[in-house]
DNA sequence: TGCAAGCATTCTGTATTCAGAATGCCGTCG
DNA sequence: CGACGGCATTCTGAATACAGAATGCTTGCA
């Protein structure tokens, strides 16, 4: 096991759902192809199938349990998501992220997150920022237990919650989308605790402009916050 | 055959290679995954394969003369890309985008293009700059001549040239795969010849910003365009 | 005549099989 | 001793086979 042992994505499938869809109950009836698109998400994200990996498809079948027929389809799902690479002839292989790859990553999630700050400083209810207030505090609180897990998925949670708040279920599909692509390698990042100082700092500065719905400072506090990312990580890759 | 017909998506399933990356040739041995993939785009992109069909997966995998065990693999990756719909128990349905959809769409490639736009600005050399030039000015020839197809593919092509500029792969990715989904509903609202006019007005201004490099003017004038583009599509959805 | 139940058909979802490419090992030759 | 060639093995890519769910039609009954 790595050092992400344990880690949980909570990969969630379905896409943001706006409260003002009432859309019935949602009944998730779990096909195999959705199940096996979470199992090998979180067997990437946890490092189980570590970056440069050549998936063999016949035991991989074997490990989970289903033909190859189902694990070829959900790979192709995988690949479709930039996770895992097609290499013609020789099948599968888990996405080595370069530092390229990281740094224009990062720029994409902070025009999104951008662009839905302004949305949610316009749109956002009292409710919803309070909201993400408690979501806040409690990442705050696990950071006073120095939880590195919790902390890290609350932290997630908080900036999904925040670009939520725009109103855009497309946004915010495309916004995690992209966020569970870099959650191994920013997981990874954080692991010395005085990186998490700084961190936090930034999260305090995003929370209070947004709760002043504050555009222009919840926008340089979120590139700010970016700019550091790219810092705590970039030695990890 | 609907309005579309003819229209022929250049999918280029290659992402943008950076000029600074040599990477000797790129030898593209096709793969029968990357050619069904696409066939599947360009016969939804074509209303071929209208919005709220249903896929028969062995009748298609005749038309198409593969089995239907790779075709299955490509719809499961053109799902992924949002084209495709997986309904449990019933196969794959041709995604019918919601005016909803269609805004949200917009809006997040606004973030994208303004995004990539203020990097342009910054990084664009001239020789580049008269590239973006070159193509706007073929772009108006067609338009002189009044040839709606080749006056779009160059219209769409201007917008993923000035993105280009940026310098971030991974942006242009994400920018020419939503442009993409877009590029349907897209070309169905340009239908009458003079919602062309105010669109070839706009970018006029978009590359005349570029050209002073004046990024705030092109990020002004490609929201203003995007905005037009809601009016324009709308009705068409 | 309208509705419902049951049956036949079709289609999806998954497993299995088959062909051919890639890989690695071993033996032989320079 | 090193390198090249051939062979065996393994794996991917694709087709086929099979099981079970969904669908639609028909028939019988109220």
């Amino acid at each position: 096991m790595t050092a992400t042992a344990g880690m949980q994505p909570e990969g969630s499938d379905q896409p943001p759902v706006a409260a003002d869809e009432p859309a019935f109950v949602k009944i998730s009836r779990h096909t195999l192809h959705g199940e096996l698109l979470e199992r090998l998400r979180d067997m990437i994200i946890e490092s189980v199938l570590p970056p440069g990996t050549r998936i063999n498809e016949s035991q991989l079948g074997v490990r989970l349990g289903v033909s190859r027929t189902p694990l070829r389809e959900a790979i192709k799902s995988v690949a479709s998501e930039g996770l895992i690479e097609l290499v013609p002839g020789r099948g599968a292989v888990i996405k080595q992220l370069t530092e390229r790859d990281v740094r224009e990553m990062l720029e994409v999630l902070a025009a999104l997150e951008t662009a839905a700050a302004r949305a949610a400083c316009r749109r956002a209810t009292d409710a919803e920022i309070a909201d993400v207030r408690a979501l806040h505090d409690s990442m705050m609180a696990e950071y006073a237990r120095r939880n590195r897990l919790e902390y890290y998925k609350l932290n997630q949670a908080v900036h999904a919650a925040i670009v939520r708040l725009a109103g855009n279920n497309f946004l915010s599909g495309q916004y995690e989308a992209l966020q569970l692509r870099l959650k191994r390698i920013r997981f990874l990042g954080n692991a010395a605790p005085e990186k998490w100082r700084g961190a936090v700092a930034e999260h305090e500065a995003m929370v209070a402009a947004l709760a002043a719905r504050d555009a222009e400072a919840l926008v340089r506090a979120l590139t700010e916050h970016l700019e550091q990312t790219w810092v705590r990580v970039r030695d990890s890759i």
